[in-house]
DNA sequence: TATTGTTATACTCTATAACTATA
DNA sequence: TATAGTTATAGAGTATAACAATA
């Protein structure tokens, strides 16, 4: 067990690491927050999934989900088809104005992190990634009952062969 | 320049560490809340200051930073003093009863982190305190007008010595 | 006139609970 | 009865702008 000033400091860093996040905030369009970033990302870096598997993925309840996707909606960047085999569920797609907005976004990105982290070398954001994904994988798995898919950077199948655990991330439902 | 996909991940990372924050926020009582913590961490930790160097450590506007003040101080966890050189300013100091909640707060971190964190080793845990800090300094020095001093752990003096860039945080007046 | 800090207002993100519609 | 998703409400955190007191 690592020591407590080591913790103390952890829950500093992590604390102050939302400014951070703040300054990529700050530089996404007004029409579209980083939930919605966030929705957009990960709809397109994994394929089309039902809600609940998007409120996994997003680690927030499915009611905050909720809010996110009827926002990309309303901007036509996403489209909601009803489950063909359960009329309860929702298919999340991304559309052709979504995967624009996301490269906008992702061309947004790429220029400030380019400008903040010119002194990284390829390995360090690489290392960091990887630190970052464990970080999160330690507290998924520790504390809430259900045991998740890793978050290893690279893990995530390309939108072209996407398989997810099951298709479209629908879980079996229970027997 | 490291390439699109890094940066692309780097900013998911980011974005989904945020559930790993509102995990900590979670073993927190609730009449000390996140800003509360932060608050009484720096003062603990850096010693007395005025509010504009903590709203400078704290990485937030003043204007945050002045309520996050007034509720620590409705609890009796700081001091609010006149600075006797410049009234319009106010010298933060934790009181005994501030320290008291910082340690409680501090066994519930380390308690959590203990348990989330088994399986990394003390040097990986610096190695991510390291990480996130050049992150912040690599936020920091690039954009916003001011440089500032750098974020590394165990650069803080420790409070019995506490001797910052200038005494008290008090930033010597322009000429 | 400029600066320190406070307060008012608005916005984003989040969770809980009540609700609907399907299963 | 149980589950997928929606909506209403509440709370934390933040920023901008208007303001007070002091320099």
């Amino acid at each position: 067990m690592a020591a407590r000033h080591q913790y103390e400091e952890l829950g500093r860093q992590l604390t102050a690491i939302g400014a951070v996040k703040r300054g990529l905030a700050r530089i996404l369009p007004p029409e579209c927050p980083m939930g919605s970033a966030a929705v957009l990302s990960l709809l397109k870096h994994h394929g089309p999934m039902r809600m609940s598997r998007l409120a996994e993925l997003l680690d927030v309840d499915i009611s905050v989900t909720s809010r996110h996707v009827a926002h990309v909606a309303e901007h036509g960047w996403i489209d909601r088809s009803a489950d063909p085999v359960d009329r309860r569920s929702r298919i999340l797609t991304i559309t052709d104005s979504g995967r624009a907005k996301v490269t906008e976004l992702s061309e947004r990105y790429v220029h400030a992190l380019a400008g903040y982290l010119a002194d990284w070398s390829d390995d360090e954001i690489d290392q960091l990634n990887t630190q970052l994904a464990r970080l999160r994988d330690s507290f998924d798995g520790a504390r809430p009952g259900s045991p998740r898919a890793p978050h290893t950077p690279g893990t995530a199948a390309p939108e072209t062969s996407a398989h997810e655990t099951t298709p479209h991330g629908i879980t079996t439902p229970p027997p």
